[in-house]
RNA sequence: GGCAGGUUGCCCGAGUGGCCAAAGGGAGCUGACUGUAAAUCAGCCGCGCAAGCUACGGGAGUUCGAAUCUCUCACCUGCCA
């Protein structure tokens, strides 16, 4: 497909981390990069506006969510994702694979380290019924909204996304969970490697049939949970398909992480884009910086500013505790978000406490700011050549309260 | 002045002889959150490490046993004058 999408810069010398410049027809990304969630269309609590003024490069948006509400029609009558959210910069749209996981079976993601033999009670969200149920053709849906039922193919997700418009658009592909067994993950693997095929396959019909319109890049999503050979022959099958770049994702074990990063991007063209799907604590990103991924998207941010938990290089705190109440100085100090040049933790500890819709707006444009600020220098670390030491600095002060 | 009703833990409010340290909210405190079913969810919430102690307006009773029954005092609220 379009072979100058994507510009390898620095690397890293003895692992797999680069800076890059990932093209899209709404402007470059300069890579690595923290994309910032906006799943219906908005990135929850905070305008486009503040989104750019706090670096944010673009925004990934949800195929599922925004074809629930408001339909894909709409948004595509509005000028496509960008225009109906007043978003001018590159957008990407995630293909409704994940729900696939978090409607299905309701489990956890990203399970905490030295889990031995997994405790179902930890992993289960208690009281969430199944609303998805996964075939070989695809998935059957009940929404959340209404509880309707609806079916998403390869072909439907790849017909949304195209009517979303995004720049970059993944395949439609079954996210597992860590409960699945080897032999279901190992099917599962093949079968995202076939709707992979049918994505490649009904993306450039549709490519085809409207040649006036913007090219959307296509990423291959790579499946395989935390088995090595799984990972690698999951790459191998999809290299052959044609993508512009992979997006890798599954549920994970926080210690593995590194390792299937790397165990993906060694199977993959030094010159393809890698999109680390949901994942955003700052071990996390540098782990997967240093593995080879390119950029990440997370909702931890905003969702966790929204219950008053605030990034800082002293680690993560929350606001709303009662310590916080004569607190007069900046949420993270030394920060240049708009909330900490302009507002005091005992402020946002109040707005919190009083249910001031502010409280999540200001909350949230800080934690964005530190994650997209982290990742920017994590970029400018590579190009200095001192990213392990940015790393065990950052790191050494961020986990110091053990 | 007469008649009726009421007073429960920080607040609101259930409970009308034992299963009541007392339902349920709220407030308060703490924790979680990784391609967003999330401005959500979970735990704690009289004192004490514990045995236990103190509590349902105050006091006095009845009873094996009272927030719950009786008497009395205080205060509050309706309706009648």
């Amino acid at each position: 497909m379009k072979s100058d999408g994507f510009t390898v810069g620095r690397s890293l010398p003895d692992s797999l981390g680069r800076t890059g410049i990932l093209r899209t027809p709404h402007g470059d990304i300069a890579t690595p990069a923290f994309i910032a969630v906006g799943t219906k269309a908005s990135v929850k609590a905070v305008l486009p506006e503040s989104v750019s003024a706090l670096g944010g490069q673009a925004v990934l948006a949800n195929a599922y969510h925004l074809y629930l509400q408001p339909g894909p029609d709409i948004v595509e009558s509005a000028g496509g994702l960008g225009r109906f959210m007043n978003w001018p910069g590159p957008t990407f749209t995630d293909s409704g694979g994940f729900q696939v996981l978090s409607l299905g079976a309701g489990f956890k993601k990203v399970l905490a380290m030295n889990v031995d033999g997994l405790r179902s009670d930890d992993v289960i969200a208690a009281g969430k019924t199944r609303l998805a149920t996964v075939d070989e053709d695809g998935v059957t849906f009940k929404s959340h909204l209404d509880g309707s039922k609806h079916r998403f193919t390869p072909e439907v997700s790849m017909r949304i996304q195209h009517q979303l418009g995004a720049d970059i658009i993944f395949a439609f592909d079954e996210c597992t969970t860590l409960m699945n067994t080897r032999d279901y993950q190992e099917r599962s693997v093949e079968r995202t490697e076939r709707w992979a095929r049918r994505c490649v396959t009904e993306h450039r019909r549709l490519t085809e049939s409207r040649p006036d319109k913007p090219y959307q890049a296509l990423f291959g999503v790579v499946q395989g949970a935390q088995y090595e050979d799984l990972r690698r022959g999951a790459v191998r099958g999809l290299l052959p398909l044609g993508f512009d770049g992979f997006g890798i994702g599954g549920a994970l074990e926080k210690e593995n992480l590194g390792a299937i990063v790397r165990w993906c991007c060694e199977e993959m063209p030094q010159e393809m884009p890698r999109h680390l799907l949901g994942i955003g604590e700052p071990d996390d990103i540098f782990t997967a910086v240093e593995n080879g991924a390119d950029t990440f998207d997370c909702v931890s941010p905003s969702r966790v500013a929204r219950n008053g938990a605030i990034y800082s290089t002293d680690g993560r705190y929350n606001v709303v505790t009662a310590r916080y109440r004569r607190d007069f100085g900046p949420l993270a100090a030394g920060c240049d978000c708009y909330t900490c040049t302009h507002y005091t933790r005992a402020y946002l500890h109040h707005l919190f406490k009083a249910r001031e819709m502010a409280s999540c707006t200001l909350a949230t444009i800080h934690n964005e700011r530190f994650i997209v600020r982290l990742v920017d220098d994590i970029r400018l670390s590579i190009e200095r050549g001192d990213f392990a030491d940015f790393r065990a600095e950052f790191l050494g002060s961020y986990y110091a309260r053990g």
